[in-house]
DNA sequence: GTAGTCACG
DNA sequence: ACGTACGTGACTACA
């Protein structure tokens, strides 16, 4: 095996550091970047096994000053004071542990990093560069690959040249002509205006080159072929720019920087008060050793078995019956895995290939959906499995769930595109998670939650919501006539004519330059329109409530009438899709089309719900938790007040203004109770003076005086929400009622809005996560009473805090038990849950 | 694709 | 000193 040298780009990993850790004061000293310096270190260290480490640092020439290169690097901003006294120390450590520290006058530490890589070439050993600075990645090859650090100082990805390609979409080589097109602000690199990473991968995929885009330059069109042929220098020079130079004058013997003496450095990383560091160090494993144990124990082989015909599907089956199995279906490949057995059948795409029909596949696995499954996605397989008039499986666990509740975060969680695309990876993967969730104390929330959810809302898709047609085209041709009427008022109005009413940049030129209305803040492509700002306007000129009217009109036109009557089936029912694994709180979102935003609020709006209606003979049974997210408040925080006023069952803002004003209830006026309402909702929001004072439009101060007297009635809400805030810096995350968990990074940020942004996001997701938790339950309950009856009645929808119910007349008075009942008494808090429940043919009438 | 806007809880 | 109320999805314009 060839021995590796792991070289670190010290200032890219030192910067990276700093700005994701929290700035701490430990004996006067500030050490938070050394710390994740050497954290992220030390997982390299257990990734790669290397036997040699190297550190580069950027040593800038004091002479060279002159050259545009050292203009350009100068340019980038100036290095923070709490950063700079941090290097000596991370070298002074690094030495200690007998790791290399190297520097070359003039020379910047990638430099060096592509020094150390050609003289491993020369020499036959394998090379990782450990560095968060994308330009690196030119380096890979031979030999050579980049361990790239990302989101922080948690994760990293090793890149080869494949993995380059596919992340990126450009090879190691292109990488410098991918820089010198799209620049880099951070590195004060400039590029090519108005070319971006996207843009900037699509041209090198086209012509291969930088040098091959620019010759080319004139068959590009439009602006962006301008901007090629305006700025071909500039686009030279910051290739340049970005050009790694692997040239530096370096001279040492690299069997100096044996890992084997890192141990060294304990005294001194205990001098530093670095004790976690020096726990780590002392566990990892040195000089190349033995691989992760945990890593030998989880991997399990599975010997690949094609099943051509519907008797070796058969045959497989049967061999597995019994035990744990894990189907999984590509519109490619279905795979079927039991322990340490993995069975492959190749669907046929066309006349030629190869493999079974689909409908012969399928026939063939019948047998295997009366067992309990594993699954990825258990909601898209049930659809599938119904769309053919399959019997639908029981699932023992579903992966995507899981991955939901260990991270609710992920930006997709679909399963990697490699090797684990099959039901042995979900096998494995369920495996690891039912520890991991255990471990987490979120087994019950997985068990009795979200899996069995995942049926209520296949069932819930399945059914939709039955909508007329005729009142949304009625509606439509109303609107449509006014927004017709408004464009021509607002046009004669200002003046002028044929402007697109829908551009917010046409729209504004016309009130802020040709006007001259006073314009409130820009935004990045010119005046910001949004109505709050457009209201303040509304005396000023009398295009203004035109505009807004017009506003409304088309919106309620385009995603309402319009939208909605696209996704009719032929019944005249839409069904929208919901994602379990879309929030980071819990929530579920609806989509395509959305119908948790249905219009309510204004009346004209509120006229499309009289298109929401049943079909023949049913009715519609709407059921709205009261106030739940304050309810969860007053349960955790305990405070007598807010205890009381729910206990008695009093109006809560109103009580909430009393206390404030300090007045008797009666005498709270509809001004004092809506202020009082704002903080109530501030509350739930995570309070700031500043939302506060924009959304009841007093002053900050005012705002800071009110939230004040708040705190001063209702000290446990004070201290429920710093207890919250404390839990999250201390735990790193924020978790609901059930155990459901919410990672927090935003609170080590080095950003002051980041940190403030992830207090207010500690205070929020433990109640709208456990407002989630509640209602998801009480679906749960609802949907298994209604089996349980035997009714015909079915859930619908559900919009965070409300339920609807489609059923049968003579089943309304049941259904509106059921729903009372499990929505009240699906947990009990230390104040009622309370839950009306209205009745009508349409979801207008039931508002 | 991103930004701006606006619909909901 | 700075810029924020929390959580979503869809549409339009514009690059």
């Amino acid at each position: 095996m060839r021995e590796t040298l792991l070289a670190v780009d010290g200032n890219s990993l030192m910067h990276r550091a700093f700005h994701a850790l929290p700035l701490l004061d430990v004996d006067g000293m500030y050490t938070n970047a050394v710390h994740g310096f050497l954290s992220m270190l030390l997982k390299a260290v257990q990734e790669v096994s290397p036997r040699y480490i190297a550190v580069a640092f950027d040593l800038p020439s004091p002479t060279f000053r002159h050259t545009a290169y050292a203009d350009y690097k100068a340019g980038r901003r100036a290095m923070p004071e709490e950063l700079r006294p941090q290097f000596p120390l991370i070298k002074e450590i690094l030495s200690d542990m007998k790791l290399g520290v190297l520097t070359s006058e003039g020379y910047e530490a990638d430099d060096i990093l592509g020094t150390l890589s050609v003289k491993c070439r020369e020499s036959g050993l394998d090379c990782v560069l450990l560095t968060g600075d994308r330009d690196a990645l030119q380096l890979i090859g031979g030999g050579t690959k980049v361990l790239f650090t990302r989101k922080g100082i948690t994760e990293s990805t090793l890149f080869d040249s494949a993995g380059v390609k596919e992340y990126f979409g450009v090879t190691p080589e292109q990488v410098t002509d991918w820089k010198g097109l799209m620049g880099d602000a951070s590195d004060n690199i400039p590029g090519i205006p108005g070319v971006g990473e996207k843009t900037a991968v699509k041209l090198l995929n086209e012509y291969g080159t930088l040098e091959n885009v620019l010759a080319h330059g004139a068959e590009i069109k439009g602006k962006l072929g301008e901007k090629v042929r305006d700025n071909a220098e500039q686009a030279r020079f910051s290739k340049d720019l970005a050009t790694i130079r692997p040239t530096a004058p370096i001279d040492f013997d690299l069997r100096a920087f044996d890992v084997s003496h890192m141990a060294d450095g304990l005294p001194t990383l205990r001098k530093y008060k670095l004790n976690g560091i020096a726990e780590r160090l002392g566990k990892t494993a040195l000089g190349g050793a033995e691989p992760v144990i945990e890593e030998a124990e989880e991997t399990q082989e599975f010997a690949l078995e094609p099943l051509r015909t519907a008797d070796e599907i058969a045959a497989f089956l049967r061999s597995i019956q019994g035990q744990k199995a894990a189907l999984h279906v590509t519109p490619t490949r279905m795979t079927v895995a039991g322990p340490g057995r993995l069975g492959e059948i190749q669907l046929q795409q066309d006349m030629l290939s190869e493999g079974l029909l689909p409908d012969e596949a399928w026939n063939a696995l019948a047998p295997l959906l009366a067992e309990k499954l594993y699954v990825h996605d258990g909601k898209a397989l049930l659809h599938t499995l119904a769309d053919r008039g399959l019997p639908l499986p029981q699932f023992a666990w579903d992966t995507m769930l899981g991955a939901y509740l260990h991270n609710p975060q992920e930006k997709s969680y679909a399963l990697s595109q490699f090797a684990r695309e099959d039901a042995a990876g979900v096998l494995t993967l369920a495996e690891k998670q039912q520890k991991q969730l255990e471990a987490e104390g979120m087994t019950a929330l997985m068990r009795d939650i979200e899996m069995p959810l995942l049926y209520v809302l296949f069932d819930m898709e399945q059914a939709g919501f039955q909508v007329d047609g005729d009142v949304l085209r009625e509606l439509g041709k109303e609107f449509t006539q006014q927004a017709e009427e408004l464009k021509e008022e607002v046009y004669k109005l200002t003046g002028v004519t044929g402007f697109n009413l829908n551009s917010t940049q046409q729209l504004g030129k016309v009130l802020f330059e040709t006007l001259n209305l006073p314009h409130g803040k820009k935004t990045t492509r010119g005046y910001s329109t949004d109505a709050e700002t457009l209201e303040k306007l509304s005396d000023l000129h009398p295009c203004i409530p035109a505009i807004l009217k017009y506003r409304q009109v088309v919106k309620l036109n385009s995603t309402y009438i319009d939208a909605l009557l696209r996704k009719m089936d032929a019944t005249g029912r839409v069904h929208t899709s919901f994602d379990q694994t879309g929030t980071a709180t819990g929530r579920i979102s609806s989509s395509e089309p959305n119908l948790q935003n249905i219009p309510v609020r204004t009346e004209m709006g509120r006229e499309i719900r009289k298109a929401f209606v049943t079909k023949p003979g049913c009715v519609l049974a709407d059921a709205d938790y009261s106030q739940i997210e304050l309810r969860v408040m007053a349960h955790f925080s305990g405070d007598p007040a807010m205890v009381d006023a729910f206990r008695k069952g009093q109006d809560v803002h109103t009580r909430t203004a009393a206390e404030v004003y300090g007045v008797p209830m009666e005498q709270v006026t509809k001004e004092m109770r809506s202020s009082a309402k704002a903080v109530n909702f501030g509350l739930v929001y995570g309070i700031s003076e500043f939302g506060l004072a924009r959304n009841i439009g007093v002053s900050r101060k005012r705002a800071g005086e009110f939230i004040a007297r708040y705190f001063d009635r209702y000290p446990g809400v004070k201290r429920f929400m710093d207890e919250a805030v404390k839990a999250g810096y201390d735990k790193g995350y924020a978790v609901t009622m059930m155990g459901r968990r919410r990672q927090l990074p935003e609170l080590k940020a080095s950003n002051a809005n980041t940190r403030n942004f992830g207090e207010r996001a500690a205070m929020n997701t433990p109640v709208q996560g456990t407002a989630a938790d509640i209602i998801k339950l009480a679906m749960v309950r609802v949907h298994d009473a209604l089996k349980q009856e035997g009714l015909q009645a079915r859930l619908i929808l559900q919009v965070h805090d409300e339920l609807l119910i489609e059923a049968p007349k003579e089943e309304e008075e049941t259904v509106c038990r059921i729903l009372q009942q499990c929505m009240e008494q699906v947990y009990t808090l230390s104040v009622p849950l309370v839950a009306e429940v209205k009745t009508g043919q349409s979801w207008f009438e039931t508002k």
